[in-house]
DNA sequence: GATATATTCAATTAATTGCTTGAATAATAG
DNA sequence: CTATTATTCAAGCAATTAATTGAATATATC
């Protein structure tokens, strides 16, 4: 064969790597997790609803096209994204939701018929943030509340909640947010706070895009 | 099943039409020829070996997957990125360029031996454009050249380089450019022009990475 | 040293994918 | 209207891939 012809298939090849990664849904919900902060094979699987073998196997896979890499911590696998791969997911998901106009349905579809869940003004919110007008709820886990959270954001994980609605106030409104849109922390929170006569919405924006808009962040407690 | 679990594998599942797209080397090839500006059908097969067919089929995936758009031109279908795809590629390469080493070596293997290949120096090259000390070609087809190029280059498309050598001065060095890293044209016309006695060296660069440097590009004649 | 826990490995199965081939559909030119 | 050219469609084959299952490793604790 040619050689040009080889040098370019050989190339591509290996450009392919990145895009095999990707090309499966469940490595991308892994990818998107290990954004927000490294993780367990454990963790992962629980929170992807796979067997801990598959979790691993996928988990493989990303370390061998180089998008995540691994740290041994006593008896646990930690796995990490490899630097760029965050930014390059994010470009990904971006080019998904501009161009695939089923995203915007499924999202639509789900969240049909849900108090709180339209999306927040956030020039508004940031006002009101400002003027003590509003609690915002991180309703993540702690861990992920200490890596990084909205300033001013109360830590209230979801299944802590019910336990803890009694220190919150009432008349003030309340906004809940998660790890980003396709986070389900905050729709629940939202769904179990207006059941419970409060006036909650849903911030659809993470703290990664938090972060991206150039708004201030705190960690630790 | 959970519906929480059945929204994220939906979502997901959206995701990864992006990601398929892009887990077949042939379909990032044809995405990478795209980014440099519309194509026919017949010309994208040419570019890549395929057979018509093969690239027919390839070219509906990306449609499919919403990352190409296509026109009817008369007799001609003319495919085009979708807006975003391009940097959302570039991103892509980017990852893979930094984190597989394979790639590195695949280059260095194909320009062993060769003349004229080491990575030019870009503020030097620059100020030797202003001192007119150096001859810059570009040696793409004539309608890419059109379409934009480096500012000061002359349209020296490879196939007709052997005729115009007589207009090249021989004292001045020569630096030749083509579609970016892995385009081979300029290569080919570093070693026939290194062959025939000058001095010519290869721009790794492309006129889009030349853009994206912030650097002036010239388009028309 | 034995036991428990987290992770990985290996083999199997079902489903998907890339490429080839030959035929079918447009759009244009004679 | 016929011939030509560009593109797409449809069927079939070989290769690859995701998920399952059960076993194997490795690390820590008792």
């Amino acid at each position: 064969m040619n050689p040009n012809r080889r040098f370019k298939d050989e190339i591509y090849d290996q450009f392919s790597r990145i895009g095999k990664a990707v090309s499966s849904p469940k490595r991308l919900e892994l990818l998107d997790i290990l954004c927000q902060g490294e993780r367990t094979v454990e963790i992962l699987a629980r929170e992807t609803s796979l067997t801990v073998a598959n979790t691993s196997q996928h988990l493989q896979v990303l370390k061998n096209s180089r998008l995540v890499e691994q740290q041994k911590k006593g008896l646990y696998v930690v796995y990490s994204p490899a630097p760029m791969v965050c930014e390059f997911f994010f470009s990904m998901r971006q080019v998904a939701e501009n161009r695939i106009a089923e995203i915007e349905q499924i999202k639509n579809q789900f969240l049909a018929g849900k108090k709180g869940m339209e999306p927040v003004d956030r020039d508004a919110l940031i006002k009101r943030i400002q003027n003590n007008d509003v609690t915002i709820l991180d309703v993540r886990p702690p861990e992920e509340f200490k890596a990084g959270h909205i300033d001013g954001a109360l830590s209230v994980p979801l299944n802590e909640l019910e336990l803890m609605l009694a220190k919150l106030p009432k008349n003030k409104e309340i906004v809940a947010y998660c790890r980003g849109p396709y986070c389900v922390l905050s729709v629940e929170a939202v769904e179990l706070l207006n059941g419970k006569g409060y006036h909650a919405v849903r911030l659809e924006e993470g703290v990664q895009d938090w972060r991206a808009m150039g708004l201030s962040v705190a960690s630790g407690e």
